[in-house]
DNA sequence: CTGTTAGCGCGTTCAT
DNA sequence: ATGAACGCGCTAACAG
C-alpha cells in the first residue's frame, strides 16, 4: 500500500497525491476530491519511515533512564512524553539499569536511528560515558547532574540547597546533633549533592557532625535505610535528628526505630527527600522535600525542542527546578 | 556521513562496505581491513532509518499505556523493555491518559511508523477502539483484558479467581458479612472482574452481600478508598471485612477507619489487590494479591516476538499470569 | 571476491 | 495546476 497505488486509483500522479496529503501546494478541487476519496477507500497511511528519510527528521526523542519502576523516573518520563506529544513527537524509551556501557551503546543506537534529540538521565556521567556524550552529534539534554567540562543543557534540582534547608529546619527545631543516612556517594550525582548540602549547612552553623552519625549505604533502597539507622543508633551519643537521602530510606529508618521501640519524632526526628506518595502514608507523616520530576521532564523536553527549532548548538545552561520543604509530623519535636 | 563516503575513503564500492558491515558476504582480508579502518576513523554509523526502509523491519515495538506513574504500568513497561532488549528491539512509548481517541490515534501513528508490533494496555477496549484494533495490519498483544469478538493474544491476571480466593480466605477466617470497595465497573476491565470474583465467591457460599456493603467509587485512587469506607461504615450493620479493588484504595480505607477510631483488623478486616510496595509499609501490613506486572510485560513481548518470527497471524490465545494471595496482619482477626 | 545497478516509499525540484 | 524524474542512504540481485 504505497502512494503510487493511491495515485493510480485517483488517476493522478504521485506528486499530486503528496501535495494533497501534505497541503504543500495548491491542487484543484476536483483532483483533491478524487485523491481524498481514494485515500479514504484504501485506508492509506503514508510510510513515516520513508518520510523521515527525506525530511531528515524522525519526530523521535530518545530517552534513557536507569530504571522506570521508581516514581522519580516514571514522573520524569511522563513529563517528557506530555511535551513531546504537544510537539507531535514520540519517545523511544530505553532503560539502562544504571549500566554505563549500556548507556553508551544506547547513545550510539539513538544516533544511528536518527533521533531528533536525546534526553539522558544517567546515574553518573563520567569517564568513557562523558566522552561519548561530548562527542554526540545530535542535540541532547542532561537530567539531574552537571558533569564538569560538558557544554550542555542540564535540568536539575538544587539538591545542595534543598538539603541545607532541611538541616536548617531541624536546627530551628532545636536539634544540635543531626545525622544523615546517605546513599552511595558516587552512584547518583544527587546523592553526593544531598550529602554536601547536609555537611555544609552544619558547617555554616559552626557544627561538625560526628562520623558515627553518618551512615553511607550501598544503595538507596528501603533496607539500606534500615541498616543505616541501626548503624547510627549504635553511636555512643546518637543524634536527635536524622536526615535521609530519600523518602524510601526514611521509611526504612522508621522501621528500624520502631523495632527498637524508639519513637518518632519524640525521641528522634526523621526527614526525607523527594516527597513520594509514601511520605504521607506512613505514621508519623514524613517531613521531606517536594520537587517535581514531571516538571523536570517538561522543562527538559521544552529545552530540547527550542534547541531543535532554533538550530542552536548546546546552550550550556543549567535550569534549576523548584523545590519546597514540606514539614510534617516526623520533625515536630524539639531536640535537646 | 554516508556509506558512500566510507567507500570512497577505503577506495572500494559501497556494496563491499555494506558486506563488511553486515557480515553478509565474504570479503578479502585486505579490503575488510581498509574498510574497518575507514569506519573507525570517520566514526561512521549506518543510518538505521534507511536500513528499516529496505528490510521492512524497524526493530521497534509500539507500547501504549494509560499512565506510567503507577507501579503496575511502570512494571509492565520494564518487563516489555527487558525482553525487547534481548531481541535487539526498542520501544516507542506512548501514554494515552486513558483517552480512547488518543489510543486510536496512536494505533494509526504506530502503523504509519511501521512498528514491528504493538502492545496495547488500554483502560478499556470497546466501541470504536475495538474496531480500530481489529483492523490493525500489524501484530499486536493486548494487556489486561479480553475484548469479546477479537482474535488476539491477551495477557492478563485471573482477576476473578484471585478475588475469589481473597473472599474465601476471609470466609475461612470466619467472616460472614463481607463488603467491597470497588472502582468504576466500566473503566478498567480488571475492575469489573475483581468485583465479579467477589460477588461469585459469596454467591457460591450461599451468601448475598447487601448493597450497602458495596461501594462503587469513581476511580481507583486513595481518596476513593476513603470515601468508599466512609460509605460502608454508614450501613446499619456494617461488614466485618472489606475487600478493596486495589491496595491504594485499601490504604484510603485504612485512613477512614483510623479517623473514626475503628481498628484493623480487630474490628474490621481489610484486604487489597496488587501487592504494591505500600502494602508492607502501612500498619497493619495489608493482606493482598501478589502478581507481577513485570512478568506480564515479559510474557507479552515474548508472545509478540514469537508471532513476528513465526509469521503467525493473531494466535487468539489468553495467557494467564500467576497470582498468589499474600496474607498479612490486616486480616488475621476472626470475624463474628 | 568485487562493482554496478535497481529499487525501498516518499518529497521535491523542474519542466510543462 | 500537474506530471516526470531525481535522490534520501542503504541492501540485494546481478554481472564480471
Amino acid at each position: 500500500m504505497t502512494i503510487r497505488e493511491v495515485a493510480r486509483r485517483a488517476e493522478v500522479s504521485i506528486a499530486t497525491v503528496s501535495r494533497v496529503l501534505n497541503h504543500s501546494k495548491p491542487v484543484s478541487e476536483e483532483l483533491k476530491r478524487r485523491i481524498e476519496q481514494a485515500v479514504r477507500e484504501m485506508g492509506y497511511l503514508p510510510n513515516a519511515v520513508a518520510q523521515s528519510m527525506i525530511q531528515k527528521r524522525t519526530g523521535l526523542i530518545g530517552v534513557i533512564v536507569p530504571e522506570i519502576s521508581n516514581p522519580y523516573f516514571s514522573g520524569l518520563v511522563e513529563g517528557i512524553e506530555s511535551v513531546a506529544h504537544q510537539h507531535q513527537s514520540h519517545i523511544m524509551l530505553a532503560i539502562s539499569q544504571k549500566d554505563p556501557r549500556r548507556e553508551m551503546d544506547l547513545l550510539r543506537i539513538f544516533q544511528a536511528r536518527q533521533m531528533d534529540g536525546i534526553i539522558l538521565a544517567a546515574a553518573r556521567i563520567d569517564g568513557e560515558l562523558r566522552r561519548a556524550v561530548a562527542s554526540l552529534t545530535i542535540p541532547y539534554v542532561l537530567i539531574g547532574q552537571r558533569p564538569t567540562g560538558l557544554r550542555a543543557l542540564c535540568i536539575q534540582v538544587d539538591n545542595r540547597r534543598a538539603a541545607g534547608e532541611v538541616i536548617e529546619h531541624l536546627m530551628e527545631k532545636g536539634h544540635r546533633r543531626i545525622g544523615m543516612i546517605s546513599g552511595p556517594m558516587w552512584d547518583l550525582a544527587s546523592g553526593r549533592e544531598r550529602y554536601e548540602g547536609y555537611r555544609d549547612a552544619l558547617w555554616k552553623a559552626g557544627k561538625t557532625p560526628r562520623p558515627e552519625w553518618i551512615a553511607e549505604e550501598a544503595s538507596f533502597r528501603l533496607k539500606d535505610g534500615v541498616k543505616g539507622m541501626e548503624k547510627i543508633l549504635r553511636a555512643d551519643e546518637p543524634p536527635t535528628a536524622v536526615f535521609c537521602a530519600c523518602d524510601r530510606m526514611a521509611v526504612g529508618a522508621f522501621q528500624a526505630l520502631e523495632s527498637r521501640g524508639v519513637r518518632v519524632p519524640e525521641q528522634i526526628a526523621v526527614a526525607g527527600f523527594d516527597d513520594e506518595e509514601v511520605a504521607t502514608l506512613i505514621k508519623p507523616r514524613l517531613t521531606t522535600v517536594r520537587h517535581s520530576p514531571f516538571e523536570m521532564g517538561r522543562k527538559a523536553t521544552e529545552g530540547l525542542m527550542s534547541i531543535l527549532q532554533e538550530e542552536e548548538s548546546s546552550p550550556d545552561e543549567v535550569i534549576q527546578i523548584g523545590h519546597e520543604p514540606v514539614v510534617r509530623e516526623s520533625t515536630t519535636s524539639v531536640g535537646e
